[in-house]
DNA sequence: ACAACGTACAACCATTTGGTTGTATATTAA
DNA sequence: TTAATATACAACCAAATGGTTGTACGTTGT
């Protein structure tokens, strides 16, 4: 039972499924930055944009590095990859499903009476 | 202005972070599903399933066909590769960053006043 | 010492989400 | 024709989400 496995990966989606906190992303994936720069970026309020910024960190797209009064955030691209894997193992799913197909064609031409 | 598409990615990552969905998702994409048949293997009742095969339908990640009274789902999984070659734009942009500081390590030893 | 800055977090609010039950409608089986 | 099956959808509900303002606290600059 990986129930945690389901719980960080819904995290993970979830964290992504946000415009603003995937443009969070492209930012600290660019390279480290503090939350009132990031806030900077965007119409909504400091406490919004620190607020997406937490859920990324709890969802493990990105850490946080003390620097003074700052907050330095910075991607974590194996997390990113994590979600990528999810991916591609839904991927492969559906390769056995082609190749069931394709073997249901090779025994029907074969077994043409 | 492709706010359109940062739409269709917000319901795409939306719809995959439920783990009902990404479950209905492994099964659509090995082969054709009736809603009812996936309804059997949930806990929940037919109604709630039905919802998340509309959510599903709905991000573009599965298309249903009907047969007879059967509505039979198919994951599309051209969906699932655009989701993931969104995340690899993300690591894309993190290989600019391990670009940029190889660079630096290169000119500081060079610069080695 | 004190003002400004950067961050965190609580309280609040409207909307969305994930579930429920109940009802309606079309298709198939008896 | 009537009963059972498969689906869709409305109405409802509790909890989560994405935003707000306000407050508190450590750090930095004057």
């Amino acid at each position: 039972m990986h129930g945690d496995d389901e719980d960080r990966t819904d995290a993970l989606f979830q964290a992504l499924a946000d415009r603003t906190r995937r443009d969070i992303m492209r930012r600290v994936l660019a390279g480290e930055r503090s939350v009132s720069a990031l806030a900077a970026r965007y119409e909504m309020s400091f406490a919004a944009v620190q607020k997406h910024v937490a859920v990324l960190e709890k969802a493990g797209l990105l850490t946080k590095r003390r620097n003074g009064r700052e907050q330095l955030a910075s991607g974590d691209v194996a997390a990113v990859r994590s979600v990528a894997s999810m991916l591609t193992e839904l991927e492969q799913i559906w390769r056995g499903r082609i190749a069931r197909i394709d073997e249901l064609i090779a025994s029907d031409s074969t077994e043409e009476s």
